[in-house]
DNA sequence: ACGCCGATGACAGTCGCTGCCATCAAGCCT
DNA sequence: AGGCTTGATGGCAGCGACTGTCATCGGCGT
């Protein structure tokens, strides 16, 4: 495999994830985590395509649990609930690692350029679940719209659970926040064409 | 005001918007942008923070215009009611520009990078359409929940309306699109906390 | 021992982006 | 008219992200 030590790829990620915490997400250069990880700068492009990539390695896995659930789901079950069980299934993941959840969520947040790349990914995710949901039967727009929705409420349920002091149960939280999209979306009047909105 | 021409910050969107178009996003230089609208590269960043940015200079109008039924309604209309206001109204905006829409459009749907950002804006407006709630007394995260959701409900009629041959009227694929929002979210049944997904 | 092959190192180069200072144009004051 | 101030621009040097190219090293099979 590598030169000299395993693992070059999760070297460069530990490295990254100390750096932007220590010195924050600009003041670190690629080269000095490749030079923390005992590789170079051309090295580290080997494995990431570019600086904000490297927080993102998880990234497949986690796709694979919150799909899952949405693949397998019996025809039977409303869409809502299919994306509900990946949903719940994907926040069992990060529940089990919840300080390292913490520490990346703190770097992204810290940095406009990993926020950009983050949106992207959960993005891709919107479309994974939409792309799902049409196998199933369901037809466009309503099935990109509920992916979208889908990652809505996971995000509105992740930032309980990140915010949270206490060890909250983040499968829960997804519950209620699935609670209000449906308070918001089905307590409503039917719509006119052009609503009275002023004077 | 300028040093020769007028409205630097104009020619340089259009010179880059024409230079997107031709030979791409990627292949295009800042400098070459600039010596187009008859400036130097270093101008172009005084005016845009970054090389995508030239491309959202209207952002700021579409804030106004999507928020400002949001923050006119009255205490008794729904929060999705004066949701869909704002939504109809940014919908009517880019209605008469639909070629320059489209254009634009073409040019991001063809970078990752530009991608990233649009995704980025969006978020914001997210944020600002959640501020506004949170001015009418929804709490949070509801407050967030419902302005992602309200984006999510954009994208998907902004993406119709792009696509459709023919000159369909964008407000009315808004309301659509709620409509299918609430079928989603309507047409569920109560949430067990952890759903039987397989097996 | 030899050769093949994937991973790495080394180097040069482009481009996005910034800091710094000089320069120019226009308005204002005397 | 002449000089001063102010805001926008040009020019230049430099950093850092990212890429293409080639040499090199290590492990592997034969």
């Amino acid at each position: 495999m590598g030169r000299w030590e395993p693992d070059a790829r999760g070297r460069l990620e530990e490295a990254a994830m100390a750096l932007y915490s220590l010195r924050g997400y600009e003041n670190t250069t690629v080269a000095e985590i490749a030079e923390r990880a005992g590789l170079t700068e051309r090295t580290f492009f080997r494995h990431f395509a570019d600086k904000r990539e490297v927080l993102f390695g998880a990234a497949g896995t986690f796709r694979e649990r919150l799909l899952a659930p949405v693949v397998a789901a019996a025809d039977e079950v409303a869409p809502i609930d299919a994306l509900a069980a990946g949903l719940g299934a994907a926040a069992e993941m990060l529940q089990e690692r919840r300080d390292f959840s913490r520490q990346r969520q703190a770097i992204i947040a810290s940095s406009g350029e990993l926020q950009e790349r983050e949106l992207a990914k959960l993005a891709s995710l919107a479309g994974a679940l939409a792309d799902a949901l049409r196998a199933r039967g369901i037809q466009e727009p309503a099935a990109s719209l509920a992916g979208e929705v889908a990652i809505a409420v996971f995000r509105a349920a992740f930032e309980r659970w990140i915010a949270d002091e206490d060890d909250v149960d983040f499968p829960q939280l997804i519950s209620d926040s699935l609670g209000q999209l449906k308070a918001l979306a089905g307590g409503a009047t039917p719509r006119p064409k052009t609503l009275p909105v002023s004077g």
